[in-house]
Order: C-alpha cells, then sequence, then structure tokens
DNA sequence: ATGTCGGATCTCATCCGA
C-alpha cells in the first residue's frame, strides 16, 4: 500500500505542529506540501525528521514555497519547471526508488492564483500553466508511473463549486482554466478523486471569510493526478477535513490517494 | 459584508495576497 497527499498549509511556521499531529495520525510514505511561506534556512526539516520524514524543500520569502516529505529517499530532486524562468518557488519534485510499486515519481505543484480573469497574475497562471505541460509530456515520458499534485488553485467542474453560479467565470472557475485542466488530463492523467463515488460537497478549500466552513462553502481546487498507468492501482482517494476543524486551521484540507 | 487569515513593514496599524 502507497499513500500519497497533499496539503496546502498557509504558512509551515504557523501549522508545523497541527501537520506532525497530521502525520502522526496518517502516515503517508509522502506528503507534498504547499504555501510553506518559509525561507529555505527557516525550514522545519529537524522537526520533520524527528518525525520520521525525510524532506526537500524549496522556499522564498512570505510567499509561495513548497517541499516534499518522504518516509523513504526521494531522489531527482527538481524545484520549479526546468527553463521556465520564474522567481516564485511553485514546484518540487522527487521520485521514490523503493515503493511495493516500483519507482514513482511524484510532483508537487503550487500553481499560481490567478487573482482574476484578465489581471496580469492570471496571464502568468496561463504561462505558468503552459510551461508546466510542456515540461509533464516529458516527465511522462520518463517516469510512466507519475503523480501530479498540490493546490491548483482549478475546480475542475461545477460539481465542484459549491455556488457555481455565482463563481461562474470567476477567478478558479474560468473556461481557460478548466481548459487547461482537461489538457493535464489528456496528457495522461485521470483526477484519482473523480475515479470514486465520494461524499456530496467535497471541498477542499474554504475562504477564511464568511463563515464559509461551517456553511459547506467551498471549492475543490487541491488535486492528485495520476498517470494513466497507476489507474488499475488506484485503491482511495479521499479529502481529510479533520484538520479544517482546528483552531487555527489552513484554509485547505489535506488530499489523500492510496495506491497497491 | 472588502466579513479572515498570514506575513511584512509603513509595527501596537496598515498593506498585500489569497
Amino acid at each position: 500500500m502507497l499513500k500519497l497527499a497533499t496539503w496546502n498549509v498557509n504558512s509551515l511556521a504557523v501549522r508545523l505542529p497541527q501537520l506532525l499531529d497530521w502525520l502522526a495520525a496518517n502516515p503517508v510514505d509522502a506528503l507534498v506540501l504547499q504555501e510553506t511561506k518559509l525561507t529555505d534556512d527557516k525550514f522545519p526539516h529537524a522537526e520533520l525528521a524527528a518525525a520520521g520524514y525525510q524532506a526537500q524543500w524549496f522556499g522564498q520569502k512570505t510567499y509561495n514555497g513548497v517541499a516534499l516529505l518522504t518516509r523513504t529517499e526521494s531522489t531527482d530532486i527538481v524545484r520549479n519547471i526546468p527553463g521556465f524562468a520564474d522567481e516564485q518557488a511553485r514546484v518540487i519534485a522527487g521520485t521514490l526508488g523503493q515503493t511495493e510499486l516500483g519507482p514513482v515519481r511524484v510532483i508537487g505543484c503550487y500553481f499560481p492564483n490567478g487573482q482574476a480573469p484578465g489581471s496580469d497574475k492570471f496571464a502568468y497562471k496561463m504561462g505558468w500553466l503552459n510551461a508546466l505541460e510542456a515540461w509533464l509530456r516529458d516527465e511522462l515520458a520518463q517516469h510512466p508511473q507519475l503523480v501530479l499534485m498540490g493546490d491548483f488553485n482549478i475546480a475542475p467542474t461545477d460539481a465542484d463549486v459549491y455556488d457555481p453560479v455565482g463563481w461562474k467565470d470567476q477567478i478558479h472557475c474560468t473556461v481557460e482554466e478548466r481548459a487547461h485542466f482537461q489538457q493535464l488530463l489528456d496528457l495522461g492523467f485521470v483526477d484519482a478523486f473523480r475515479q470514486f463515488e465520494q461524499p456530496p460537497k467535497p471541498w477542499s478549500w474554504w475562504d477564511y471569510r464568511n463563515l464559509a466552513f461551517r456553511k459547506n462553502q467551498g471549492l475543490r481546487i487541491d488535486h492528485i493526478l495520476t498517470s494513466t498507468v497507476l489507474t488499475p492501482r488506484l485503491q482511495a482517494c479521499t479529502i481529510d477535513k479533520a484538520p479544517r476543524k482546528n483552531e487555527r486551521p489552513s484554509d485547505h484540507a489535506p488530499v489523500i490517494v492510496t495506491l497497491a
């Protein structure tokens, strides 16, 4: 059994105790983190090592920042998209060489938010997605067993939005973003979460504002895409809402996939 | 409800980004 997970922690400095609690309760083989918001010198590798996790990290001041935590060694680490000049730390990839399934390549991503359609940040998101897709073609060719997971900042369909009418053409829900999500699938991935029957309103993110979590007004924007050769290996894919119920939660919940 | 967080700087208040 191989368990992989993704979690946007919205500041690892704040969320480290919750992360350690979560790993103790959910001893996954690998976890990718987004929005660590830490420079590399501040990354809490010793605390994670004490909890049984090796780490690879790629951070910056104030914003973004990603990490790959693994119980066994990960190799061939890549930070950001090769050939795509980017000041923002959004991607970390590594290979788990010793799994029961053979080598599995894991790519953790913090997709750009995009702010609003038509904005400069939206244009950056589109350029970043194009670069990601070009790179993934190579990655898939080299690593047939590939898992792409993270905070995509895209709600793929109206079924992933609590109020599809209100959110129509809004950021995370635009036609352009959804076309990119489909483009990612067309490269040779499946949305692991949608391979299984799921509870109603399966959101992964709730705005801090407006009592959104209490009212269960959320979006499913955190995803795990597994390459098609892994489809027969999929056992489960779930969103763990428990950490969102903490007193000082991240606005995102972890997503977990089980392969065997 | 431009309603809450987290981080940084303009630090005991306000900004930016999400």
